[in-house]
DNA sequence: CCCACGATGTGAATCGTTTCAACCCGACGG
DNA sequence: CCGTCGGGTTGAAACGATTCACATCGTGGG
């Protein structure tokens, strides 16, 4: 049964009312004019200036260094600038004195709610700082990631954070190259001379599986197999070296992505699987959210047919039907420490930094898809 | 029970490599010497020009009109370009050119997936267009808002897309005051002469609740109450339309935001109403999903004993436990469609532009959220 | 009475591009 | 042989701010 048409139907109107009536009004005047600055074209600082009967320099002066001109000046100058409607030229400021207040955000997957905390933590603390964040998605995928790098080179952007989309790093090093200050979110700077923010994906992954064990789970899947990215890889090591000696099982269930709809093919799969494994650990939240649908759809109760533990610790774990048991990770804290170490980094005695890498500690939240359900779990 | 903590446990190392040894190195060299523009200060258009042995304004065109220039010195000067690692600067493009390549795109809430949807088709639009979208967020909050629109000013971008965080549309009317070009999202443009890209929500409430009419349903609730925000309004004038003659009640639900917690909160009031509704139609998918864990920490069946419907179809909706009906929209047909008409508008010939309100009809998704259980319905 | 000083203000130089009029020069038609 | 044409290239003038060395002026100390 087809239960949506994809197709669009598009109402396309045009009220009668004449768009070029402002476009009309605002034609240039006569630039050299008595009225040169009142619509035509943005006003300059050099409108202003004529306009409060001063020179460019002190027009200048206050709005960056109010405290250097007289009060009735400054009150003559702020008058002729909302008179003019005045909006400094940002490029012609970082033109002339070199730095910019933009920092470049750089998320594996907008699509993914942590990253979208990331940026929010990144954002607040950046606006503490008196900076700004641009965000942009690389959706993994290494073309647009160096795209998006060159972007912020070209920007002259203050820094950027970088949640790099392979294991190589070459983002990091075409920054490096550039002489561009970043700071690696997400993953651990080794090997590269640079501040980073991360989660101890190891431990985190270490967790879950033993929080599996403990329930009286022995057959348990993987969900993220060998996909190529780090933090992936390092949930899973942990995953397995939890298992030592406990004479349980890991078995590695392949993603092609990491959202719902990979979680929702893989959990597919998982319910093939002889024997079916009693346990999912998922390399993080969107894939766990898949996979809690397809064992629905299937007629599995979880926890009791399966538990699932996910990754991240997104507000729809908890929001899901069945709250999801996950490894949270301090996203807007990340973003947060990460603008806070690139603004030291960048900022006025930049001398005295050192890189630093920072590591937060996961945190397991347990929650029903997990819950034991009896002494003996579900076989 | 407290299951789990909300600080994090901070490990905060720093390895033995010497971090200055990179700054030592790209320390400034004499920058009139011969091997001035090598590695100290990012080279400009100048050493380039210098060390091809061209002039500047060649350098430009082999950047910017590479046909232009004869085969030979073209290659002398890409050459000169990769060994300095020369990286135009954008400020000083757009000061002389006068024109930005960034739009900015305003969202109300970039935790709900439906902007995120929004962005990402906006973003691939731009890239079509050889723009680059700049993501902001203001969070419904009118001071943010404010904020952003003026970060766009100063940085002259092309234009802008705004989902404007109130029904009087004063950020409209300051983009207008400073005659930046700009594109209504989710929002139709009445009275302000603008594009606009939107949805008829009143007609997404009407297919919402006639849906549960049709379902047998007569005491239905409305999640969203009298929330502020245009889209909720009308998506709940529509609802009301739908009842019109039914005989059906509607009952109003307030929320005080439209995220998952919200919804959560107004479910546990659904839950005390008396009569309790057997339906309850939610002005958002966040809400719907907030409702949909309520009801289930209760002990209600969905769709038996309550049945509900969301709006947007984000992703999560179809992934919920229980997959919830919803009024879909077209996220990233809005984003693109946003961003193509702005680049008429702005675009080579901008003259021929009129402004455009295009309007998607919104579809209804139906999922197992509604399905309807027996002849009679659950009272 | 003179000078140094602080508080204000000035205006030219500068940032790194783009753009455009002008220049150079070999070829080609007349 | 001259004029013109056009492909290549040049060099200087913007663009709109910031910054800094310098002028101006009223004042108070010596």
């Amino acid at each position: 049964m087809k239960l949506f048409n994809p197709d669009f139907n598009l109402v396309d109107f045009n009220p009668g009312f004449n768009p070029d009536f402002d476009r009309d009004f605002n034609r240039d005047f006569n630039r050299d004019g008595v009225t040169a600055s009142d619509m035509g074209g943005a006003a300059g600082i050099k409108d202003v200036a004529r306009a409060a009967g001063v020179s460019v320099g002190t027009v200048s002066n206050v709005i960056n260094r109010p405290e250097l001109v007289g009060e009735e000046t400054r009150a003559r100058v702020r008058a002729a600038i909302d008179l003019l409607g005045y909006v400094r030229s940002e490029s012609a400021r970082q033109l002339r004195s070199g730095s910019s207040r933009i920092i470049g955000l750089l998320v594996l997957d907008l699509g993914n709610p942590f990253f979208v905390s990331v940026a929010r933590g990144a954002e607040s603390a950046a606006r503490a700082e008196g900076l700004r964040v641009m965000v942009c998605n690389s959706a993994q995928r290494l073309a647009d990631e160096a795209d998006y790098l060159a972007l912020f080179a070209e920007q002259r952007v203050r820094g950027v954070l970088l949640t790099p989309a392979d294991t190589a790093g070459s983002g990091a090093a075409a920054l490096r190259r550039g002489g561009v200050p970043f700071v690696l979110v997400d993953r651990l700077a080794q090997g590269v001379e640079a501040c980073s923010v991360s989660v101890d994906d190891v431990r985190g992954g270490s967790l879950a599986v033993a929080h599996l064990l403990t329930g009286g789970h022995r057959r348990i899947a993987f969900a993220g197999g060998h996909h190529p990215l780090q933090q992936v890889a390092d949930r899973r090591s942990g995953a397995r070296a939890a298992l030592a000696g406990s004479g349980a099982e890991l078995a590695d269930l392949e993603v092609d992505g990491l959202d719902v709809a990979a979680g929702r093919d893989a959990g597919a799969r998982l319910l093939g699987m002889q024997p079916r494994p009693t346990a999912v650990f998922c390399a993080n939240d969107l894939l766990a959210l898949g996979m809690l649908q397809a064992a629905f759809a299937a007629g599995l109760r979880v926890p009791e047919d399966l538990a699932i533990v996910g990754y991240d610790d997104i507000e729809f774990a908890a929001a899901a039907a069945v709250p999801l048991t996950s490894v949270r990770q301090p996203a807007e804290a990340m973003g947060r420490t990460a603008v806070e170490m690139l603004a030291q980094e960048t900022g006025p005695n930049a001398a005295a930094h050192r890189h630093r890498q920072v590591v937060f500690e996961p945190e397991l939240v347990v929650r029903r898809s997990t819950l034991r359900v009896s002494a003996t779990p579900a076989q």
